[in-house]
Parts: C-alpha cells; sequence; structure tokens
DNA sequence: ACTACTCTTGCGAATTCAGCGATAAAGTAG
DNA sequence: CTACTTTATCGCTGAATTCGCAAGAGTAGT
C-alpha cells in the first residue's frame, strides 16, 4: 500500500477545531468523511492520532508531531500555490538584462508582447554588453550566452543558437575559398562579440584567434560588413540564415560547425518563485525556439 | 476554490519519467488520470507545467520550480509516514527516569507490558528522586510532576493528580479535627515527598510548611503512617481512594484542595520522532488515566 | 436516570476512474 | 517527401470508490 494524501487536511482541521464536526464544517464537507479520513489516515500511519471521547477529542502524544508534520506539509503546499500560483495577475517591477544585439533581435519585442499582456507588470529592459552583477544591481532577469559564472544564479537553457562561418562570393572570388582553419590566418576576419571562433574538428573543440582589421560588437553591423564583402565572419544561425538561402552568403567549414551556444535565462535564486518571472522565461523560451526553428538547425 | 492535493504526485512522477504513459505504469493507473491530474494542477497554479510535444516531454520554468517543491513535499509526507509509522516494528534503546514512588506503583507495570508487547525494544527503567538531566545522560523519556524547567525538552501532559489532606479517624478523636489551616501548626503532619502543603482558598494559591516528627519521601511509608493514626497527611489521591470509601481515613480541607498536579511526558527534542516513544507515552498516559478515573476526581 | 451532544457506521447517490477508440501531432524511416 | 510509429488529449460508457445523509452508540453534564 503506498502511501497517499488523505485524512491530512482532515487530521489538522480536526486538531485545529478540536471536534469533528466543526472541523466539518471549516472544510465545508461532512462530518462523516472527516472521520473516515482521519481513521484512514491513523490507519497508514499505524498508529492512533486522536484520543476521542463522545464529548472532547484530544491528541495522542503520537498526534501530536505528525500534527506539527502536517501542517508544515500543508503550510508547504499552500505557499507553492500561492507564491508560484499567483491567483492574482502578475504585477510590479521586472528588470531584466540582455545582451544588445540579442535583445533588440529577439528580447525586445517579446518583452514588449509580455507587457501588452501585463499591464500590471512594469518592466525595465537593460541592453548592454557589459557583464551585469544581478544581485547588487537588482536585476530579476538576464538572458546571457556561453559559460555561466556566478554560482549564486539559477540558470534555464531558454534556446542555442548556431554559430556558422560565412562569407559572400564576391570575396571569395576575390581572395580566394579557405580550405582549412589555418587558411584563415591569410583572410580578413570580421570580428564580431567574441574575438575567438570555435569550431568542432572531430569530436574535439577548437579555437581560433582571427585576425581582420573590422571589430564590431554588433552582428548586424558584422551582416552588413559580409554582405558588402569586406571579410568572412561568424555569426549564429538566424542572422544569416536568408542570406544563405538567397545565395547572398555562403558557408565556410560547415563541417567544422562548433557545438550550439546555450542561451540561458539567468535569475537570482531569491527571484526563483516570481510568477512573473517564470512565465517571461516560458515565452522567450517559446518564441525563441520558434523563430529559431524556422530559421534552421534548433 | 481551495487547494488540494490533486496532480502532485502525477506531476512529480511525470517529469521523473520524462512522459506520461511511463508514470502512469509507476503509478500503477491510466495515462488518462495522468493526464488529468496534470491539466488539474497547472489550472491550479495556473500557469502551464510541461511542454508536451507528442513525442516528448520537457519541463517549462514555472514546472522547474514547481517540479522541485513538489518533490520536497513528497519526500516530507514519506518522511513523516516513516518515521513516526514505524512500518517496523519499534526497537531498540529506551531509557526512562521517573520518581522512586510513582515509578514503582504506575510506571513500572506500564513498562513491563510495553516490553512484553515489543519485545524488541531494550528498556531500562530509572527510579530515583534525583533530578535526571534527560540530554546529558541520554535518557529518551522522563515522566515527572510539577514545575518543568529545562526547556530543551518537550513535555506533554500524561495525567493530573489531585492532592489531599486526610488523617485517621482515631488520629482525629485524639488530637481533635482541625478546622481551620492554622490549626495545623498544633498537629503532627506527616511529611512525604514535598516539604510544602498546598492549598487553595478561593481562587488563590496558599502553601503552607507543616510540621511534624515524621519524613519520608515515600507515598506508601506516609498512607502507613496515617492509617496508623500517627498524624495528618497530604498524598495523591490515588493512595487514599480505597481508605476514603473504606473510612479508614477521612479527608481534611476538602474544600481547600490545591490544583491537580499535572504528570507529565518529558523528552529531548531529539527523540521527538522516536514512535517507541510516543507509543509508550500514549499508554502512559491511557493507562494513568484509567487508574486515577477510577480513584476519583481525574 | 435522563438529556443533549458528538463520533461512528450503513446505505443510496454522485463523482471519479479505467478502458477503449478516435484524433492530432511529432519524430522516424524508407 | 511520404508513410508509419509513437504518444498525448478528448469523448464516452461501465464500474468502483467516495461522499453525504440518516440512524446508531456512547459519554458528559444535569
Amino acid at each position: 500500500m503506498r502511501a497517499s494524501w488523505d485524512g491530512i487536511e482532515e487530521f489538522v482541521a480536526v486538531a485545529t477545531c478540536m471536534g469533528f464536526k466543526p472541523a466539518a464544517q471549516m472544510l465545508n464537507v461532512s462530518t462523516s468523511h472527516v472521520s473516515r479520513a482521519v481513521t484512514k489516515l491513523e490507519n497508514a500511519i499505524g498508529a492512533p492520532l486522536l484520543y476521542r471521547t463522545t464529548r472532547k477529542v484530544s491528541l495522542t502524544d503520537t498526534g501530536r508531531t505528525v500534527l506539527s508534520q502536517c501542517e508544515a506539509l500543508i503550510r508547504a503546499r499552500d505557499e507553492l500555490f500561492a507564491v508560484v500560483g499567483g491567483n492574482t495577475e502578475p504585477q510590479g517591477e521586472l528588470k531584466i538584462t540582455c545582451s544588445t544585439s540579442l535583445g533588440e533581435r529577439y528580447i525586445s519585442p517579446i518583452v514588449r508582447q509580455f507587457c501588452q499582456d501585463y499591464p500590471k507588470v512594469e518592466i525595465t529592459l537593460d541592453l548592454s554588453n557589459r557583464l551585469v552583477d544581478l544581485i547588487a544591481e537588482g536585476f530579476d532577469l538576464a538572458i546571457r550566452t556561453g559559460q555561466l559564472e556566478d554560482s549564486r544564479l539559477i540558470s534555464s537553457r531558454v534556446a542555442r543558437r548556431q554559430f556558422l562561418v560565412c562569407a559572400a562570393p564576391a570575396y571569395l572570388a576575390a581572395n580566394g575559398t579557405p580550405d582549412r582553419l589555418d587558411d584563415l590566418k591569410s583572410h580578413n576576419c570580421i570580428i564580431g562579440s567574441s574575438s575567438n571562433w570555435r569550431f568542432r574538428h572531430g569530436g574535439q573543440h577548437e579555437t581560433i584567434r582571427p585576425r581582420g582589421n573590422l571589430k564590431c560588437n554588433s552582428g548586424a553591423s558584422v551582416l552588413d560588413a559580409l554582405l558588402a564583402g569586406a571579410g568572412i565572419g561568424q555569426l549564429p544561425l538566424f542572422y544569416v540564415a536568408p542570406h544563405l538561402e538567397s545565395g547572398e552568403l555562403v558557408e565556410l567549414f560547415a563541417d567544422l560547425r562548433p557545438e550550439p551556444e546555450p542561451i540561458w535565462a539567468v535569475y537570482p535564486q531569491a527571484r526563483h518563485l516570481q510568477p512573473k518571472v517564470h512565465l517571461l522565461v516560458d515565452r522567450i523560451r517559446a518564441e525563441l525556439q520558434a523563430s529559431f526553428e524556422t530559421g534552421g538547425t534548433q
């Protein structure tokens, strides 16, 4: 016989009301139900919990400790429902930070929609490429990529983005098509947010430090440069997907694509239970997956 | 709509099995039930907990925290059943201390019976009138009367005993019957465990320090002296009840009976959860009440 | 001893559950 | 790209559990 929840509520009610009948009234059920449920709990536990004289109900010694445990159990459950369930509409401030590029393109519209759906939530969206200290600056949420460091934070992956190297056919026609990674040394590499390019060779990760005369921490600008035939660049798939299809860009080292880079939702543990945070994260995950799936692999 | 336990088990099962069907098998219920129960929980919480694709189930962000809470809830419940429920027979050592008089007369037979009922419990019963430090000396349980002091201990009342003053008719015939408490000063008072006699005058407590030429911390000896007409004594009701009925003793100051003195079961907090302790305490309470009720008021 | 009240127990009724099938959607293989 | 497999949800019906009402039993107080 497996454990169940039967009788816990009823037992606590009887103990607090000091009687079956008032307990039944409190729970809006019949006294017989209360009686049966408590009996069931006693059988499950294997010891009587209440001394029943017809006129008065009192706790047994076992019942006293079981009561405190049951009360704690119910309290925990109600907190679960109250805190995360948020029978009230989400409201209050919500401070979010995100890298500029990802934010402008993807997070911002989602947040805007979220804002409209829950008018009582006041959102501050901080787009910047500096590493914000969530706890010190009171942020509720960050969308981040790559390695996470602060162990005081909770993270959950909302999407992955695939990086790939590509260039315009015109550039390749003028400068040749690199065949091996080493060949990149003699090419002009447009450097984006990261000054390292990652690849996967067989099962091994490989990182190279490309060289070039243009460096800009904006994916859109890098894309512009690539389309203009200024050089070779590594960008997330969703930036270049349409231009790969149209032929404006061609992929290089397709067999050396690195592991997709995870995109994380990160929040302080203290904010862990806020329903509005979860709602937004859930939505971001759903939206990003919808966006990225249309753009190609994951 | 009030909170309920519906769906908690099912949700955890689905999350751990990563699927409705295996979860249903694990719980020995139908998949439709699992589906409905989880939906119910989601409605109660007000947010989706699972991303369902027909092929794969994954947690939403809300679901992740709800899951950890639900797991904690179930764990707490199972511990409750396991620890206090004691699906295993009580066993192990059980060190008890009690005052000599109460112990010899009442606790000892109860403990003996308990010992026979649970052969795997090894009981050490220490009868002494010194104040034992339960925690320092590793006792599981003490039966004590009067004021309790150590706040590290948990106590629950197992009975009350009524004190009353009485004497043999022969003594009263020879020495006169005291009318007021002051009259006791000219009588020979047999002094028992306590050198103070307590009374209640109206709503007020009153304590006097009786004088006499016999003092013995054994209730049985005091009773002997009283029956022999040696003097006046204050004893618990259960000592003198039969002799009051038979007329061998008569009660004095019946209208000044003090508050019944509580008898406590006391145990260290650490032992709070041991079922064998509770079982014994419950039995002691039941037995003492049975004994004392036959002897008169409580 | 009687009365009043409360807990327990038995029976009809309502809710819930399982089983089956159908539908829809996602992953997989050819 | 098409067809197949798997899986979750929904609708329905018979069955089992549970619930609530009413009667029974027992005790405390008068």
